[in-house]
DNA sequence: GAAAAAATCCCCTGAAAAGGGGATTGAGAA
DNA sequence: TTCTCAATCCCCTTTTCAGGGGATTTTTTC
């Protein structure tokens, strides 16, 4: 049986390290090599195409659902598991979206790293998100309203310091609709100031 | 020449091995231990004293400030250095304040975490804000003004969501107090409402 | 002990947001 | 095909905020 060929990326050269020293000791992975950046990932993976690619969402330049976006188009067959901390899970549906397979949080165990990696490798999704959460976290997390496309927009134009009028112009809509969608954003989000809107909505990091 | 002996704190195990990887290719250094939480830590340092202790910021329980202030308060010969992701810089002075000698980020290459921990044990500070800031990072960074410990407190209540008068009520003070500070803030951030005034305090991890 | 900085308080005006109420249109789901 | 939902638009009232203008007191700093 051949070994799990398996590509990290990550800006930070720790989680590079230690994601090498943790995967060193799963005797059916073999790292086909260690990238600090989406550019040098896909060097990477043209030289030596690996079965998955373990990548940080966060990363200056070109985030992780950038590259797993790239990675998908040019190697479908190429697996990709998301790693975030956690205040980031709001990227989980833009990472899956993209074609993503799994999610591993960065204060995985080898154990939970291992179980990623061959559960992906079957062909199944590997999601580590309720693992470490606790009851409060998952209270909020389950709060957390559905928005409507054109609310998204509104809310970071909100986010932006942009008044209702302004964003209006900005959508070539009356006020009166952006009004209509802040007070939406108001009631779905059970705040009642622009305040309570941005920290919730930066803590989610739909901004 | 005895070798510096270092403990590191983190409750992420991927960042752990990382530094225990990139640790054990510094010839000057041996590890004592590695902990992934404060309890643990305190425990290590008992039983084998390290000359600095290398701690995260955030962790869940006990955080990294609270450990540096009971490693100062019992061990005050043991140097310690903050380790944190880049959106916590305003946590450094905290760390400071309670002793820290040297603050390192994340993305720290193992030259840096070398110099780090040479230039600590030689009763010295190091810092590694600036090291991996963009430009555009640094100007903002330069322009973030200083607020008075009564702003800062103002400033995290409007975050909270709450209203000038309600903040007033809860600092005993009259709402045109508050009124005048909240006034200040939006000077100093040089922003015109309440949402410029999150989001810039959202980012540097003021609120 | 004087000067500077921080914190407090007050007033006014106009703009914006919050909290109600409602209505219409179009697209997609049941 | 109805029914729901998203998106659009409108009006009204009250509250809060933003942008001015000041002033006083306390605390810190030099």
């Amino acid at each position: 049986m051949d070994k799990i060929k398996v590509l990290v990326v990550d800006d930070h050269p720790m989680v590079l390290e230690g994601m090498q020293a943790m995967l060193s000791q799963i005797d059916f992975v073999q790292i086909t090599g260690l990238a600090r950046n989406a550019y040098l990932a896909m060097e990477d993976i043209k030289t030596a195409i690996p079965d998955i690619v373990i990548t940080d969402i966060n990363m200056p330049e070109i985030s992780g659902v950038e590259l797993t976006a790239k990675i998908k188009k040019e190697y479908p067959s190429v697996k990709v598991i998301a790693m975030s901390t956690f205040n980031e899970r709001s990227l989980i549906s833009q990472m899956v979206q993209q074609g993503a397979s799994g999610y591993l949080l960065k204060s995985a165990s080898r154990e939970q790293i291992e179980e990623a990696i061959s559960t992906v490798s079957r062909n199944k999704l590997y999601m580590s998100l309720d693992l470490e959460l606790s009851n409060k976290e998952q209270d909020e997390m389950s709060k957390l309203p559905v928005l409507t496309s054109r609310e998204k927009e509104v809310l970071s134009l909100i986010a932006e310091g942009f008044t209702n009028s302004q964003i209006a112009e900005k959508l070539f809509v009356s006020p009166y609709t952006v009004d209509s969608h802040r007070k939406n954003l108001l009631t779905k989000f059970d705040v009642n100031n622009t305040a309570g809107l941005i920290k919730l909505a930066a803590k989610y990091g739909l901004v």
